[in-house]
DNA sequence: GAGAGATATTAGGTTAGCCTACTAATCACT
DNA sequence: AGTGATTAGTAGGCTAACCTAATATCTCTC
């Protein structure tokens, strides 16, 4: 014999027969119930709604989600049909969560979190491709996982990109920052957050010593006609020239001093 | 604003136009272009050809995939029909692994062992437990992350269970085994790996100190009608009497001595 | 070598999730 | 309040993976 594991493993899905109607349960159904799919649109609801939790509109999830508008119309129809709705949703009138659709949303948010800070520290991943990784892993490990993670990690309450790790109960630390591509007046500022959306500026902002608890020097500079920011970090003596596109992905909080 | 990450990520599935004709890739395609059942059915295949990679039938197949055997061909079907087919179906004559399956296959080995792996040593995951988890990360994994716990445990050639780690270059190491279930002639034997089939049963054979590498003595025992087999691990005093049932998952090598 | 029993294939149907094209509702502004 | 633009919803289609039921093929024994 080979060696290999002598037995499948019954994934969760499979036939679930009901009775005698013939049931099945499809392929990707994952332990909690939900899908992929599924746990992706309520993060982008969760996302959308912000800190107010308002009105999240399909148009705005299906850019979001890169999916065509009808699609988004689909989903959160059968999402609130559901006979425990992850979402409210009334038509033309946009979709919020459910008390439970936010508990997911955060689960999820907590998983990917605490991968990107696994990947990070443990496995000493480069900060722009932590992102891509969690983003795909998030919602296949277990509740075992993200223990084990959270307790060799010593229970993280922020990510490497300096973003709020929600708790198992499902909280979420809010915080106050700005964008660095809002600044006006010049000033001293604490690197809050940068953006894991493009994995290109993320290596850029963290080539210039910009990574959340940095304290930067900030002036707007109108060189060359397109306007940026220069930052000083530190104590550093050099500048750098952010563009206004890569200012956009870095999140700042003034010091009063 | 909340501080979720601030766009999603194209997961490579998505729209993808070409030219006029509106086609688009279905959602669970991964990054090596087979979905997880893909890998699943390639894994089974190359399980059950064994060492000498023998034909597969449909039968065996479907039994091993909790699958109906209809399904099994269908998917067989489509899986030879590909410009690149990953396996050679003959119609009514069983299914082998062609050169780009087997090592799909020996790949998605790799990683589930190499998981299991890291899941025990570096997570302290109880050992019943790595194989579920595995069985689900191995399909999602990146490139990145196999190489990276693979340096961090190390570069392994045998995971927990004691079974080989394929190479990257899809090289498998064999052993010459066999089953406990299988003695007769009493002796000493070297447990050359356990199987992951049964947590129930591998806890249990877990807790008699029966782990790859330990020397243990071994007679058959008929007592109270129902035969096993009795165990000695080590130099230790205890004894400990094994089913048929649990003497299955358990692969050992006679000492020459 | 013919028929029975085992095994495999075909045909037709399901759900999830996506799509496009078309229609309906709402909003924003005069 | 009317109207045009924007946004949302409906209908109908597609693929992947499953399913069952019916049918075809193979193999093995007599």
């Amino acid at each position: 014999m080979y060696g290999l594991k002598p037995a499948p493993f019954k994934t969760g899905s499979k036939l679930t027969r009901c009775k005698e109607p013939e049931m099945y349960m499809p392929t990707h159904r994952r332990a909690n119930g939900n899908t992929e799919s599924v746990d992706n649109y309520l993060k982008a609801i969760l996302y959308l709604g912000g800190r107010e939790e308002s009105r999240v509109t399909i148009k705005a999830l299906a850019e979001r989600l890169s999916v065509a508008p009808a699609s988004v119309t689909n989903m959160l129809q059968k999402l609130a049909a559901s006979p425990a709705p992850l979402v409210a949703y009334e038509r033309h009138h946009g979709v919020v969560l459910s008390q439970a659709g936010k508990r997911r949303a955060l689960e999820v948010v907590r998983h990917h979190r605490l991968i990107e800070t696994f990947l990070y520290e443990v496995l000493d991943y480069p900060i722009e491709e932590v992102h891509e990784e969690a983003e795909r892993l998030e919602h296949f490990i277990s509740e075992r996982f993200e223990e084990r993670i959270a307790a060799k990690l010593g229970h993280p309450k922020i990510d490497p990109h300096g973003h709020s790790i929600p708790t198992i109960e499902g909280e979420m630390a809010a915080r106050e920052s700005m964008l660095l591509a809002d600044v006006v007046r010049e000033g001293t500022f604490v690197i809050d957050s940068v953006s894991d959306r493009d994995a290109q500026n993320l290596r850029l902002i963290e080539a210039c010593g910009i990574t959340p608890g940095a304290r930067v020097r900030v002036r707007k500079s109108s060189a060359r006609g397109c306007d940026g920011y220069s930052v000083r970090v530190g104590r550093s003596a050099r500048v750098f020239d952010l563009s206004r596109e890569v200012a956009r992905d870095v999140r700042i909080i003034r010091l009063a001093k």
